[in-house]
DNA sequence: ACAGAAGTTTGATAACCTTCGACATTCGAC
DNA sequence: GTCGAATGTCGAAGGTTATCAAACTTCTGT
Protein backbone atom coordinates (compact mmCIF):
# COMPACT_ATOMS: atom_id res chain seq x y z
CA UNK A 1 0.00 0.00 0.00
CA UNK A 2 0.83 3.92 -0.54
CA UNK A 3 -0.80 4.91 1.85
CA UNK A 4 0.65 5.03 5.63
CA UNK A 5 -0.96 8.34 5.81
CA UNK A 6 0.47 10.32 9.31
CA UNK A 7 -2.07 12.13 11.25
CA UNK A 8 -2.90 15.89 9.93
CA UNK A 9 -5.04 18.17 12.46
CA UNK A 10 -8.40 19.46 11.27
CA UNK A 11 -8.58 23.35 10.17
CA UNK A 12 -10.53 23.90 12.99
CA UNK A 13 -7.71 22.51 15.12
CA UNK A 14 -4.96 24.42 13.81
CA UNK A 15 -3.65 26.97 16.65
CA UNK A 16 -1.88 29.79 16.36
CA UNK A 17 0.13 28.88 18.87
CA UNK A 18 1.66 25.55 17.51
CA UNK A 19 2.20 27.14 14.21
CA UNK A 20 4.55 30.02 16.04
CA UNK A 21 6.15 27.34 18.07
CA UNK A 22 6.14 25.85 14.47
CA UNK A 23 7.91 28.60 12.60
CA UNK A 24 10.07 29.60 15.51
CA UNK A 25 12.43 27.22 14.14
CA UNK A 26 14.89 28.73 11.06
CA UNK A 27 15.08 24.54 9.50
CA UNK A 28 11.16 24.79 10.01
CA UNK A 29 10.97 28.02 8.55
CA UNK A 30 12.96 27.57 5.77
CA UNK A 31 11.44 24.18 4.88
CA UNK A 32 8.23 26.54 4.88
CA UNK A 33 9.89 28.92 2.80
CA UNK A 34 11.25 26.62 -0.05
CA UNK A 35 7.99 25.19 0.46
CA UNK A 36 5.83 28.31 -0.40
CA UNK A 37 8.34 29.41 -2.89
CA UNK A 38 7.81 25.81 -5.18
CA UNK A 39 5.55 24.96 -7.25
CA UNK A 40 5.20 21.37 -6.64
CA UNK A 41 5.44 18.50 -3.96
CA UNK A 42 8.64 18.10 -2.73
CA UNK A 43 10.00 14.51 -0.89
CA UNK A 44 11.44 14.78 2.37
CA UNK A 45 15.17 14.30 1.52
CA UNK A 46 14.91 17.01 -1.40
CA UNK A 47 15.11 20.26 0.94
CA UNK A 48 17.93 22.36 1.61
CA UNK A 49 18.48 21.82 5.12
CA UNK A 50 21.67 21.90 7.43
CA UNK A 51 20.44 19.12 9.79
CA UNK A 52 20.78 14.68 10.22
CA UNK A 53 18.18 13.13 8.43
CA UNK A 54 16.60 11.75 11.74
CA UNK A 55 16.04 15.86 12.77
CA UNK A 56 14.61 16.61 9.58
CA UNK A 57 12.20 13.84 10.10
CA UNK A 58 11.58 15.79 13.45
CA UNK A 59 10.92 18.90 11.88
CA UNK A 60 8.29 17.61 9.33
CA UNK A 61 6.35 16.10 11.99
CA UNK A 62 6.06 19.27 14.09
CA UNK A 63 5.15 21.22 10.80
CA UNK A 64 2.57 18.74 10.24
CA UNK A 65 1.30 18.24 13.31
CA UNK A 66 1.00 22.15 13.27
CA UNK A 67 -1.04 22.21 10.58
CA UNK A 68 1.26 23.89 8.40
CA UNK A 69 1.93 20.65 5.55
CA UNK A 70 0.38 17.97 4.46
CA UNK A 71 2.03 14.61 3.45
CA UNK A 72 1.56 11.61 1.64
CA UNK A 73 3.69 8.75 0.71
CA UNK A 74 5.01 8.44 -2.91
CA UNK A 75 6.96 5.02 -3.03
CA UNK A 76 9.76 5.27 0.26
CA UNK A 77 9.36 9.21 -0.47
CA UNK A 78 7.08 11.14 1.63
CA UNK A 79 5.86 14.59 -0.29
CA UNK A 80 5.32 17.54 1.21
CA UNK A 81 2.65 20.29 0.38
CA UNK A 82 2.07 23.86 2.24
CA UNK A 83 -1.64 23.86 3.25
CA UNK A 84 -1.36 27.77 2.40
CA UNK A 85 -5.73 27.87 2.68
CA UNK A 86 -5.51 27.18 5.97
CA UNK A 87 -2.77 28.70 6.98
CA UNK A 88 -3.94 32.29 4.92
CA UNK A 89 -6.97 32.15 7.11
CA UNK A 90 -5.27 32.08 10.16
CA UNK A 91 -2.71 34.44 9.49
CA UNK A 92 -2.99 36.18 6.10
CA UNK A 93 1.17 37.44 5.24
CA UNK A 94 2.79 34.80 7.29
CA UNK A 95 4.12 32.64 4.47
CA UNK A 96 5.10 35.65 2.21
CA UNK A 97 6.96 37.04 5.34
CA UNK A 98 8.94 33.78 5.61
CA UNK A 99 9.68 33.31 1.85
CA UNK A 100 11.05 37.55 1.84
CA UNK A 101 13.21 36.82 4.93
CA UNK A 102 14.57 33.11 3.88
CA UNK A 103 15.46 34.70 0.06
CA UNK A 104 17.05 38.02 2.56
CA UNK A 105 19.09 35.57 4.13
CA UNK A 106 20.30 33.17 1.02
CA UNK A 107 22.96 34.87 -0.87
CA UNK A 108 22.10 34.38 -4.51
CA UNK B 1 15.09 63.05 35.24
CA UNK B 2 11.95 61.02 33.80
CA UNK B 3 14.02 59.71 31.35
CA UNK B 4 15.77 56.66 31.51
CA UNK B 5 15.47 55.55 27.96
CA UNK B 6 15.75 51.13 27.56
CA UNK B 7 17.69 50.78 24.09
CA UNK B 8 15.52 50.06 21.18
CA UNK B 9 15.93 48.31 18.14
CA UNK B 10 15.97 50.51 15.08
CA UNK B 11 13.40 49.08 12.28
CA UNK B 12 16.17 47.34 10.18
CA UNK B 13 16.82 45.64 13.13
CA UNK B 14 13.46 44.17 13.34
CA UNK B 15 13.68 40.27 12.34
CA UNK B 16 11.67 37.55 12.06
CA UNK B 17 13.16 35.30 13.65
CA UNK B 18 12.98 38.05 16.81
CA UNK B 19 9.67 38.72 16.60
CA UNK B 20 8.42 35.22 16.71
CA UNK B 21 10.83 33.99 19.49
CA UNK B 22 9.07 36.54 21.49
CA UNK B 23 5.43 36.22 20.11
CA UNK B 24 5.86 32.08 20.67
CA UNK B 25 5.26 33.14 24.53
CA UNK B 26 1.73 32.84 25.66
CA UNK B 27 2.06 35.77 27.93
CA UNK B 28 4.16 38.03 25.52
CA UNK B 29 1.50 37.10 22.84
CA UNK B 30 -1.58 38.42 25.27
CA UNK B 31 0.82 41.42 25.72
CA UNK B 32 0.72 42.42 22.58
CA UNK B 33 -3.02 41.46 22.32
CA UNK B 34 -4.03 43.69 24.81
CA UNK B 35 -1.59 46.36 23.57
CA UNK B 36 -3.42 46.21 19.95
CA UNK B 37 -6.91 46.61 21.29
CA UNK B 38 -6.25 49.07 23.15
CA UNK B 39 -5.71 52.96 22.15
CA UNK B 40 -3.97 54.07 24.60
CA UNK B 41 0.01 53.34 26.08
CA UNK B 42 -0.20 50.75 28.69
CA UNK B 43 1.88 50.66 32.17
CA UNK B 44 3.82 47.19 32.63
CA UNK B 45 1.82 46.61 35.84
CA UNK B 46 -1.64 47.46 33.85
CA UNK B 47 -1.66 44.08 32.20
CA UNK B 48 -3.61 41.06 32.99
CA UNK B 49 -1.25 38.67 32.79
CA UNK B 50 -0.39 35.66 35.43
CA UNK B 51 3.27 36.07 36.37
CA UNK B 52 4.86 37.26 38.72
CA UNK B 53 6.21 41.17 38.83
CA UNK B 54 9.90 40.14 37.78
CA UNK B 55 8.98 37.33 34.68
CA UNK B 56 7.06 40.87 33.48
CA UNK B 57 10.03 42.51 33.53
CA UNK B 58 11.51 40.16 31.46
CA UNK B 59 8.70 39.41 28.58
CA UNK B 60 8.70 43.45 28.53
CA UNK B 61 12.16 43.23 28.06
CA UNK B 62 11.83 41.15 25.02
CA UNK B 63 9.52 42.61 23.96
CA UNK B 64 11.30 45.89 23.41
CA UNK B 65 14.39 43.93 22.34
CA UNK B 66 12.42 42.22 19.46
CA UNK B 67 11.21 45.61 18.12
CA UNK B 68 7.40 45.09 19.30
CA UNK B 69 7.33 47.53 21.93
CA UNK B 70 8.33 51.07 22.72
CA UNK B 71 8.97 51.93 26.24
CA UNK B 72 9.13 55.14 28.14
CA UNK B 73 9.00 55.99 31.71
CA UNK B 74 6.17 58.12 33.53
CA UNK B 75 7.39 58.68 37.31
CA UNK B 76 7.76 55.21 38.37
CA UNK B 77 5.40 53.66 35.70
CA UNK B 78 6.54 52.32 32.57
CA UNK B 79 4.74 53.21 29.60
CA UNK B 80 4.49 50.44 26.53
CA UNK B 81 3.21 50.99 23.02
CA UNK B 82 3.19 48.91 20.02
CA UNK B 83 5.46 49.46 16.87
CA UNK B 84 2.87 48.87 14.82
CA UNK B 85 4.25 50.33 11.82
CA UNK B 86 7.27 48.14 12.11
CA UNK B 87 5.66 45.11 12.74
CA UNK B 88 3.00 45.53 9.84
CA UNK B 89 5.73 46.25 7.45
CA UNK B 90 7.14 43.27 8.67
CA UNK B 91 4.37 40.85 8.60
CA UNK B 92 0.93 42.54 8.13
CA UNK B 93 -1.74 40.86 9.68
CA UNK B 94 0.06 39.24 12.53
CA UNK B 95 -0.96 42.04 14.92
CA UNK B 96 -4.67 41.25 14.23
CA UNK B 97 -4.44 37.33 14.26
CA UNK B 98 -3.14 37.64 17.76
CA UNK B 99 -6.00 39.67 18.79
CA UNK B 100 -8.32 37.37 17.83
CA UNK B 101 -6.50 34.64 18.88
CA UNK B 102 -6.81 36.49 22.45
CA UNK B 103 -10.64 37.13 22.56
CA UNK B 104 -10.93 33.92 21.72
CA UNK B 105 -9.19 32.69 24.42
CA UNK B 106 -10.49 35.39 26.76
CA UNK B 107 -13.79 34.02 28.03
CA UNK B 108 -16.29 37.16 27.64
C1' DA C 1 13.30 62.84 54.80
C1' DC C 2 10.07 58.86 54.84
C1' DA C 3 6.86 55.62 53.12
C1' DG C 4 4.78 53.45 49.51
C1' DA C 5 4.29 52.29 44.66
C1' DA C 6 6.38 50.42 40.44
C1' DG C 7 10.03 48.10 38.46
C1' DT C 8 14.58 45.76 38.30
C1' DT C 9 18.36 42.58 39.41
C1' DT C 10 20.03 38.38 40.82
C1' DG C 11 20.65 33.64 41.36
C1' DA C 12 18.47 29.00 41.20
C1' DT C 13 15.45 25.59 39.35
C1' DA C 14 12.89 23.03 36.18
C1' DA C 15 11.21 22.11 31.72
C1' DC C 16 11.73 21.99 26.99
C1' DC C 17 13.87 21.54 22.38
C1' DT C 18 17.26 20.66 18.95
C1' DT C 19 20.60 17.72 17.55
C1' DC C 20 22.98 13.58 16.63
C1' DG C 21 24.33 8.59 15.83
C1' DA C 22 22.95 3.94 15.63
C1' DC C 23 19.64 0.84 14.52
C1' DA C 24 15.10 -0.53 12.53
C1' DT C 25 11.51 -0.18 8.86
C1' DT C 26 9.29 0.11 4.32
C1' DC C 27 8.91 0.18 -0.60
C1' DG C 28 10.39 -0.42 -5.52
C1' DA C 29 13.36 -2.68 -8.63
C1' DC C 30 15.53 -6.64 -10.19
C1' DG D 1 13.48 -12.47 -1.85
C1' DT D 2 17.38 -9.23 -1.74
C1' DC D 3 19.37 -4.84 -2.13
C1' DG D 4 19.44 -0.01 -1.91
C1' DA D 5 17.18 4.28 -1.11
C1' DA D 6 14.31 7.03 1.86
C1' DT D 7 12.54 7.50 6.36
C1' DG D 8 11.32 6.47 11.16
C1' DT D 9 12.48 5.37 16.15
C1' DC D 10 15.13 5.81 20.17
C1' DG D 11 17.75 7.45 23.78
C1' DA D 12 21.35 10.87 25.26
C1' DA D 13 23.68 15.32 25.34
C1' DG D 14 23.59 20.11 25.20
C1' DG D 15 21.79 24.58 25.27
C1' DT D 16 18.07 27.87 25.99
C1' DT D 17 14.16 29.72 28.45
C1' DA D 18 10.36 30.69 31.81
C1' DT D 19 9.58 31.04 36.40
C1' DC D 20 9.96 32.50 41.12
C1' DA D 21 11.43 34.73 45.65
C1' DA D 22 14.22 38.00 47.88
C1' DA D 23 16.66 42.03 48.02
C1' DC D 24 17.51 46.53 45.68
C1' DT D 25 16.56 50.97 43.14
C1' DT D 26 13.87 55.00 41.70
C1' DC D 27 10.31 58.20 41.83
C1' DT D 28 6.04 60.63 43.91
C1' DG D 29 3.63 62.49 47.80
C1' DT D 30 3.41 64.18 52.16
Amino acid sequence: MTSRVPPHPDRADITLQGVLEALVDPVRRSIVAQLHLATDPISCGHFDIPVARSTATHHFNVLREAGLIRQHYAGTSRMNTLRRDDIDELLPGLLDACARDHQAQTPA
